[in-house]
DNA sequence: AGAGATTCCGAACACAATGTCCAATAGCAA
DNA sequence: TTGCTATTGGACATTGTGTTCGGAATCTCT
């Protein structure tokens, strides 16, 4: 009754013994001055036994991001069918809790460890959908923006990526809902209604009730 | 009347020869898949020499991004009293122009080449310029924020970054200028104000009026 | 439980790159 | 020119990589 043993049990051990050690000494001592030996040595494991799962370190890692990728898209349909969609067509207060059980992993990734193609990725994955969920809204609405999208984007993705990485490295003392409101009111309604200012020192002053 | 050679003319130029050959290096290939003699050999000296001015790769960048933010804050006063004071008390433009002038420079450290630790520094920097600038405003001001002014700091930082990231990456048509106005009006403003948006799918709306 | 298949392991290997040292040479400053 | 300093190529020990192989251990399947 069972269909799990597609593969065979010591894989997914030695597997996931690697995986774990990777992510723990990344966090010690930093992808670089890892040896694929320490990695082996903390995983209870023979080195030539690493090299018949992964090519190299990088190939180890990419393993790891992908896994968490697929985690994360797998739990997603769920949370957008009980939820309202969020502001950005993606659940970003998802993102925060998601990343707070997989916090080694996120610190891993956010990090830009590796060659930093992890990183990009994630980042270019958000802003996509980002930008794609503004374009559809701006068209139903029928409004032309004051800013390009493409412009609108980027930064929202920085907005998020930045506060994600600071949540995630240090204990800040937000909750993952806090934060996510946070974002969501400072992104949509600006600064200037976040911190009270008046951009007296902004040259060009707009109208922010229009 | 020139105290300029105070060092050998031989060192400032192997340095510089080495330097741009990283750089240029980086760009093509990635920090992590270059050796020492590839940069040796591109610089026209000889490995030895290579180690008597530097412990190795991550040395040699290091030169390059203290110089880098040298240049920077070099020029920094003179721009601070000539125009008005930028919304956060750093001059956003002119790290625009800087960076489109040091264009390679700029893509190696924002995409964190070497281990990071360059685009760290570059991020708490501004961050730490940015909430201090909050911070004194929100006192003189005497308002309370809405949102704390750390949250603030690391999303209008992460904006920042985000933007300059892939401004330099990418030719995106936009001039430094108008890079520098968008992100200003989009930070200030927010996101309703910027497409024209209304915040119909925010749970919980708020009075941007107040 | 047993048979057969697969994975794990440790050791050895060639190879690439690192970082150091040295004596000879070339180039700079005064 | 003279003295000083940087550069150079070569040799060297060291470290980490990635591969290979046969025996031992362990799993799956019946």
């Amino acid at each position: 009754m069972d269909m799990k043993p597609a593969v065979d049990r010591r894989i997914l051990r030695t597997r996931a013994a690697l995986r774990q050690a990777l992510v723990e000494l990344v966090l010690e001592k930093g992808f670089h001055a890892i040896t694929v030996e320490e990695i082996t040595e903390r995983a209870d494991t023979g080195r030539a036994t690493f090299y018949a799962h992964y090519r190299d370190k990088e190939d180890l890692l990419v393993g790891i991001v992908r896994d968490l990728a697929e985690d994360r898209d797998r739990l997603l349909p769920a949370v957008r069918q009980a939820h309202a969609e969020g502001f950005t067509g993606l659940p970003v207060k998802y993102i925060f809790e998601h990343a707070e059980r997989e916090k080694p992993v996120y610190r891993v990734v956010l990090r830009g460890e590796g060659d930093g193609r992890a990183l990009r990725e994630f980042t270019d994955l958000i802003c996509a959908h980002a930008e794609a969920a503004f374009r559809t809204r701006v068209e139903q609405l029928a409004v032309t923006p004051r800013i390009p999208l493409d412009v609108v984007a980027r930064a929202w993705t920085g907005e998020l990526i930045g506060l994600l990485t600071w949540w995630v490295e240090n204990d800040t003392g937000y909750s993952a809902a806090e934060i996510t409101a946070h974002l969501r009111d400072l992104s949509v309604y600006g600064r200037v209604w976040a911190t009270g200012l008046a951009p007296s020192d902004a040259p060009g002053a707009h109208d922010v009730t229009a």
